[in-house]
Parts: C-alpha cells; structure tokens; sequence
DNA sequence: ATTTGTATTATTGTCAACAATCTTCTTGAC
DNA sequence: GTCAAGAAGATTGTTGACAATAATACAAAT
C-alpha cells in the first residue's frame, strides 16, 4: 500500500503513464523539437527511410513516428505522399487561438473554482512575479516565453480534467512558435502580465466567472498579436 | 474551371478528402461502428491478429486501424498490452462533456456571428421542427437522436473552423451512448428541443453571446442527464 | 511552344517472420 | 491452503523484403 492513498492524490501527479518510452516515442520526441526548434521548415517533406536511417531502427517505427507527430498537429500526412511539417494558414492559426482561448476558460475556471487552488497559489505567485520580472528587460524574452510556458503546463495539470490537459498540451505545441511571435513585444509582455496577475486574483478569489473571462481574453490578445505579426510577414 | 468559383464555395464543401480511404482507415470505420453500436463491449480487448483474420489482412492494417481508433478516444492502447474499448469512469464522461460544451458554445457563436448564417436558416429550421415532432412521442427516441446527431454535423460543419469540426467530430464519437443515454426521457427531449429553438432564435439575431450561452447550457444539461443516468446504473 | 503519353525513379503500403515481453498455468515449498 | 518461482503460451514490437502507387523527366505529336 502506497504512502498516500489514491483518494488523497492529486490527479496531475498519477503515475499512470510507463516508466520507459517505446522507440516510436523517443524517436517522435526528438523529430518535434526539431519542428518546434524550425530546424525543420514549414512544408519540408519528412520521409521514412530517412527518419528510419537516421535513428537506426526499421522503417515501421519511423513510420510510428510520424503518426504520433500527426497527432500533435506537426505533421500533416497524406496518403501516398507521406509526412510533411505542417504550415498552417493565418486562418488556421487564429482558429486554433480560438479554441485555446474557450479551453483555457474552462481550465482556468476549474482551477478558480476547484478545490485544489490553495495549493497551487504559492507557485503562481511565484512565476508571475518572475514574469513581472522578465517582461520589461528588452533580451530575447526567452526566459518570458519559457516561464509563460511552465506556467501554463502547472495550470493544465492542475486543473484535474485529463482529456483536456491532452488537448490543450496539443494545441499548446502546434502554438508554441505563435505565442513566441505574439510575445515579442515588451508592451504585449507588460500587457500579458497584467492579465496573469488578475487571473491570480481571480483565483484567490475563486472567481470562476472571472478566471475565464481573463483566460480567453489573453489568448485573445495572444491570438491577435500572432496574427499581425503572421499578416506583417506575409505582406 | 468548375461552376462556382472557390471563393464563393462553402468551406464545409471543399474537396480536400482523398477520394478512396485506405485500407486501415476502411477497417477503423467498420470497428468504429462495432464499437459505438455496443456490439464491442466497453473493456473489451481487440487484438491485432483478431483484426488482421477478420478483414484479411496482415497485422500491419490492423494495427494501424487501431490507433486511428485510439486518436478518436474509442479505444485505449497500453504498451505491450494491445487496444481496449474505452470505459471511461462517470468523471471523465463528466470531463468530456465540459469540454463539448465550451467547443460547442465557440461553434454556436460562429456560426450567429459569420456571414453565413442566413443559408444555414432553412436547414435548420427543418430540422428543429422535426426534433418538436418526435420530441413528444414515447418511441424509442432513435429518430430524435439521429435528428441531433445530424443537425450537430450541420453546424459543425457550418462553423467553418477545420480544427474545431476534427475535435468537436472525436468528442461526439466518444460521446455518442452517453448523449442518447440523457435524452432517454420525453421530459429530457423537451427540454432539448426548446434550447434549440432558443439557438435558432439567436443564430437569427446574430446574437453570439446567446448563442454561446445556450449551446454550452444545452451540453451540461446533457452532461447532467447522462451522468445522473450513469449513476443510477453504478449504483 | 504546349501538351500528351511513357518510362523511370522515389516513396509509401503491405506482408510474413522473428524478437521481446507480458500473462497465465503449473509446480513446489512452507 | 497459500504463496512464490518458473515454464509455457499468447501478444505486441521490430525487421527487411516485396508490391503498389505517385512524382518526375523526357520524348513525341499537334
């Protein structure tokens, strides 16, 4: 019998996922960093034989692979034409702000309005104010983006609704290089802070209503300013 | 040059599905319906070689088909241990449907605030009256469920968020048993059938507030029926 | 010069066999 | 009688080869 019972556990620290990752997993992992990185380019095709060589292993768990990067929205594959790193439209793009924006309102609510937010306080107050920190020096604004990110993986765990930590850990990565777009600005840094800080109070408060609405209205803001920035791109 | 020109063609109408599936894909929608109509039990294991002797094919196929199942959430596949149909607990039903709601509330809210909407009308005025008839008579409902499956295809589609259609079309597979378990009851399907009057009225308006509110009220209610339902059976 | 048909090549789809691992059944000891 | 250890069987994971198909290059005809 375990230390603390199951009823006791919160449900982000479960163990229920194996000790060791299959091949096609580690082989996956290692391809999405290179397509969140951009070492891989939008559009680039990505073939098996050559995923397969370099890895080592037979083509069928590179193809595994590949299946499991269509599942997180990296890859698009197509029948007999095989895996290529998707390159999302601006429409695209802005439709998958919209959902994260309505599914970080839920999580967010949850979270205000769960049981659990004692605890989770202490660490909020703690990246936020390291945001506060980061957000006015003018640097790369890396340490911003990876504090926004490790706060928004505490907060999707946290909030207990597992298929959603699934989606959203999905959508989050197929954003990840829009939200770095979105938050290159010191005032959208400053502006992006603000918020964060009324979503602390929101759940101090445990103010569901609240937490939402500031919630959906950062990724708002972050949906927005991706797209301009997309739009300035392209022309 | 086609007869209408792709500017003006529905999103919902675009070509961009390969003509023929694949050979896994065939076998997924053949095990999908198995799985949805109950003949698969929830639990139920389904190994790889059953699969390939059932459809005359190599392993390949079916392993294949079993993870486009698991990408629908109808089946769970364990390391080493193979695909099982899903048994979600009372909580994740719970779960999932608070997820379907806020898609749901996103979806209603395109489609009163997009520029579509007026054609969409007709379609869906048919389609509610139809719901106003079968919603009294005691019969086995499966008219009344069809009829909602299909108008929610309708607006999914409609919507005209890709993205939102593939996540909204997983949920409601998932779904499915639970939606028609909580409109079991004439009193439920009543209480159905007004929220979707009330929707129309809004989509009407152009009201997307409305149409959010009452697409996400329309799901819990839902949610609510089906778990109480659930808990009923469990004990 | 453009287009159509054809051959070539590159790439994915499928298959059957082998290896690794998990489950279950049996056996034996306490 | 219960539990542990080990063997046997069943099932998934991986591999390399073969088949089917789509992209490409090139030649020929209009």
């Amino acid at each position: 019998m375990p230390a603390h019972p199951a009823a006791e556990m919160h449900p982000s620290l479960r163990p229920s996922a194996p000790l060791t990752q299959s091949l096609p997993e580690q082989i996956a992992a290692r391809l999405s960093e290179c397509i969140v990185s951009g070492a891989y380019a939008p559009g680039q095709r990505i073939m098996e034989q050559a995923v397969a060589e370099e890895f080592e292993v037979s083509r069928g768990p590179a193809r595994e692979a590949l299946r499991l990067l269509e599942k997180d929205g990296l890859v698009m594959i197509l029948p007999r034409r095989g895996a290529q790193v998707t390159n999302p439209s601006i429409e695209e793009v802005h439709e998958i702000f919209d959902i994260r924006a309505m599914l970080n309102g839920l999580r967010d609510r949850l979270i205000a309005e769960g049981p659990h937010r004692a605890e989770l306080i202490p660490a909020l107050e703690r990246d936020i104010e390291k945001l506060a920190q980061t957000a006015a020096t003018p640097g790369p604004g890396d340490d911003y983006i990876d504090t926004v990110l490790r706060l928004n993986r505490l907060l999707t765990q946290a909030a207990g609704n597992h298929r959603l930590q699934t989606i959203l850990g999905s959508l989050a990565v197929q954003t990840v290089r829009y939200t770095r777009l979105g938050l290159s600005t010191p005032q959208r840094r400053q502006q992006s802070v603000r918020n964060w800080q009324s979503l602390l109070q929101a759940i101090r408060a445990g103010d569901g209503d609240a937490a939402e609405r500031i919630a959906r209205q950062r990724v708002i803001d972050s949906r927005d300013a991706a797209v301009e920035h997309l739009r300035a791109q392209a022309g």
